[in-house]
DNA sequence: GTAAAATGCCCTGTCAGGCCA
DNA sequence: ATGGCCTGACAGGGCATTTTA
């Protein structure tokens, strides 16, 4: 056993991974630490020579700054916290990848974290527990309601979400879908298939965004000259939606906007349980636009929004918040598109069958 | 202008919060750093009424440790990073959350990577990212064939992945759903009802879980000395689905077990547009047990996988191999269930009809 | 007085920046 | 123009010291 013995066996030497510190870096490239911190952050003032060496050196050893180190010294983490609800709804996690590469693109590692409501003492929780893991900004998205942050919380930490603050803080930023617009080209498309009883299953009113859905149904009825049919709220799943369907009667009713897409399906079912067929006796409009939404039994119209466009506007919004360049506006909604198939017909169709 | 002037506007004073140091709360409550370090880390030996006084300084200044000098001080991050495929699939997210809550529970917090395709450069790429953001473990979930995974890039590095990987390392555990007892059971269940021609729609074959589910099934006919049907491969989504089930011939056929729910979907689809009855004249077996395929207009019999099991199972085992606390196995199959509703029936309502 | 508990000093860990050679 | 040296960013570990029983 000498020095010149190599180790035989997968675990050989399997001591702490033994990273390589700039000071091996240096004496092994044979330069000043200062010099190897030059090359590494790639700034000027050394000759290509002697970077050359030191990248060598580098790349020999398998050198990686110590972020820990690197972070305590310049102030900054790069790291973003996204702070969602714990559900395996579409939505919330549909844009939750496009974040993380947006964030990636962009410099920013992401770190995860859950509420299971978005309640003042959870959101506080979950802001102090990535505030202490030296988060430079936060994301708030899918679930919630009106978020109530306090100010102090947020220790002035710039903050992006899907729905409004109460207290307006200054570093907010709010990038949501359109969904309103969406929700009143729903109803718009109805009306113009000649349906005028239209109902609503909405999503849980504590969300945002279920209450701008069927705030947006609410004023296409109106925009529409229409009395507004039975609103049922639901809790975003198949099931829900089934059971809400089941509530609803169709000498009422001849078209339903549905403030989710699994909700729809579940109607969708429901009705024909009932004896009630889409789109011939019922028409029946989801939100989102999920993939399997175009495969069903009957293909489903509904309302597309863009979660990647959202992510990375999140991103881009929260990574000029936190790098203090100028933000031109503090809410951004994004457009949706009424994607129409199969779940919707004209109440012709109905009046004949 | 001069120094004394207060800036009006929404980013007015939007310094550095100014967060307190240890050696402030110290100076505050005066002690010395050590003692406010006990403190904080809940350690031994301070009096009930110094800790309180403490205790008060703390909260009045708002200290919070900073996690990028106690990271380079103790030299543990309580990181763990999670490697995914950026795809929005059921499967791979389902997990998503109560991994986070299970590492959150363990002390530790979640950092977000996603690869497009787990290829070794992808997967090096994204070590390497996380190994300098400090991550003292990996998992590698959702995805992914057999990993190709150098052992030099992984430094060491614990691991724990749905799939197995080339190079068994030692400090890696494979904690996975039993793909192939799912598959056999949905099979057996099809040969019960009379099934003998049963075709396969796989999922993409360059994942280890799509090639597991196809092995179930080869071996699941063998076991009831079927000849296997067809194969055809699929992406996992709906329109894959859809397109399969399009290659299918009623003549050959009676029974689908499809890979996932989603093209389950797709294929029913695509029979019924054939005119071909689901599940009159064609059986269909899924697999995930996506909440929405109850609901479906012919609910869909699946098999369940238990994704909230497979992540608590998943955090479990990397947290004892980061802690050096020994393991009992080095692979984990979690078992699955065979969930019947609609889509599979008897062939004699087939050859009645 | 002694042992034990409570407290504090000093130094370390790693990298970047300022100053100086 | 280059490169070296020293310090600062913050919290925790080891041990020495003080207090208490």
């Amino acid at each position: 056993m000498n020095d010149s013995v190599v180790e035989i066996g997968s675990r050989a030497g399997a001591l702490p991974p033994a990273t390589a510190r700039l000071s091996d870096v240096a004496a092994h490239a044979g330069v000043s630490t200062k010099t190897v911190s030059r090359v590494v952050n790639n700034e000027p003032n050394v000759r290509p020579q002697v970077r050359e060496r030191v990248m060598l050196s580098v790349v020999t050893l398998g050198y990686r700054p110590n972020a820990a180190a690197r972070a305590l010294v310049t102030q900054r983490t790069h790291q973003i916290g996204l702070i969602t609800t714990a559900s395996s709804l579409y939505g919330p996690t549909a844009g939750l990848f496009s974040l993380e590469q947006a964030a990636w693109k962009a410099g920013y590692a992401l770190t995860l974290t859950t509420v299971r409501e978005p309640s003042e003492g959870e959101l506080a929780e979950a802001i102090r527990y990535l505030l202490a893991r030296g988060v430079e900004g936060v994301i708030i998205s899918g679930a919630t309601g009106v978020l109530h942050l306090a100010p102090s919380a947020l220790a002035g930490m710039p903050v992006v979400s899907t729905s409004p603050v109460s207290d307006a803080a200054p570093n907010h930023v709010v990038v949501d879908t359109d969904q309103s617009m969406g929700a009143r080209a729903a109803v718009r498309h109805l009306y113009d298939l000649g349906h005028r009883r239209i109902a609503h299953i909405a999503g849980p009113l504590s969300w945002h965004a279920a209450v701008q859905r069927r705030d947006g149904w609410l004023r296409g009825m109106k925009d529409a000259g229409l009395e507004p049919g039975p609103v049922v709220e639901g809790d975003w799943s198949a099931k829900s939606g089934h059971e809400a369907a089941f509530s609803l009667d169709r000498a009422e009713v001849t078209a339903v906007f549905v403030a989710n897409d699994h909700m729809a399906m579940g109607a969708i079912r429901a009705f024909t349980e009932k004896g009630i067929q889409v789109p011939g006796d019922m028409s029946v409009v989801g939100f989102d636009d999920v993939p399997e939404a175009a495969y069903q039994m009957v293909p489903l119209t509904t309302v597309r929004q863009d979660f990647v466009a959202g992510a990375e506007r999140s991103v881009r919004e929260l990574v000029q918040l936190i790098e203090n360049q100028p933000i031109e506006t503090t809410s951004i909604y994004l457009p949706t598109e009424l994607i129409v198939r199969d779940s919707t017909a004209s109440v012709i169709a109905l009046d004949t069958a």
